[in-house]
DNA sequence: TTATAATGATACCATTTTAGTATCATTCTG
DNA sequence: CAGAATGATACTAAAATGGTATCATTATAA
């Protein structure tokens, strides 16, 4: 039961580092150094955030990846749908198939809810909201 | 994002499907028919069941299963231990070892505050609240 | 204008987890 | 003792996750 895969904690700490310098465009080796990702792990990481549109890329030398966006508006659920797919936790494995009888939907009621609750509070978090001291 | 796996899907509702008669003893069989189940690998649930002292079981013809706890009794969260071990959402990756710098332990703390309540929810539910009418 | 430093795109491989099977041993009943 | 049931356990298959490798493209600067 993993809400965060290793994909989306990356991403959170290279974001928190770009987070940093703002201006700053940081190459993929410099973002290694300091969080210890597998450099070309991180670049594929990177190249979805770029296509997201969270960071900036520019190629060339001297590029490397800037923020696109201010921290306070980079929303950890946009994050994980990114590299998770759709929040979800709790997906009806038989599809309608088997559900009518059995205690079974009043299980899914209370997963739903308790889904709803964990969203909702994934939806506040910002990567603003985390680096604004500890 | 799984929060039941189908381990313990299947258990809640083969579990289910035996409080509706408390006493009887259920084959595999018998089960497997109502739930469309793979026969051997619900087997092997009902196997770790037993040990759990969940269900109880006895051997030779006319043999099978039987609940050994009432289903007010039977929590949620157990079952999810049984199959998928502790109920743990987040486990910091790095051990410590990035942790300090970067905004990731107010992350990690975000991340826990969820756990507590999901964890908390999940120990309220049992079969028999389940059961109780949907 | 060419060498080089960077990312873009993409295909591939490795590991782990989850799901499911197969088989033989054991026990109970008739 | 035969047969119907579970106990134990080892194995296999499939999917998800984590990570590599490689070649193409673009931008800079000598």
């Amino acid at each position: 039961m993993k809400l965060l895969t290793r994909n989306t904690d990356y991403a959170v700490r290279a974001i928190c580092c770009m987070a940093s310098k703002p201006e700053k465009v940081f190459t993929v080796a410099e973002l290694t150094n300091g969080l210890k990702i597998p450099r070309p792990f991180l670049r594929k990481i990177l190249q979805l955030l770029n296509k997201e549109g969270i960071v900036r890329s520019t190629k060339g030398l001297g590029g490397g990846f800037t923020l696109a966006m201010k921290p306070s508006r980079i929303f950890l659920s946009v994050l994980m749908e990114a590299f998770q797919g759709p929040l979800k936790i709790n997906e009806c494995i038989f599809k309608k198939k088997i559900c009518p009888d059995i205690g079974r939907c009043p299980l899914r009621r209370k997963i739903n809810m308790i889904e709803d609750h964990v969203v909702s509070e994934l939806r506040s978090v910002t990567i603003g909201s985390l680096i604004k001291k500890g």
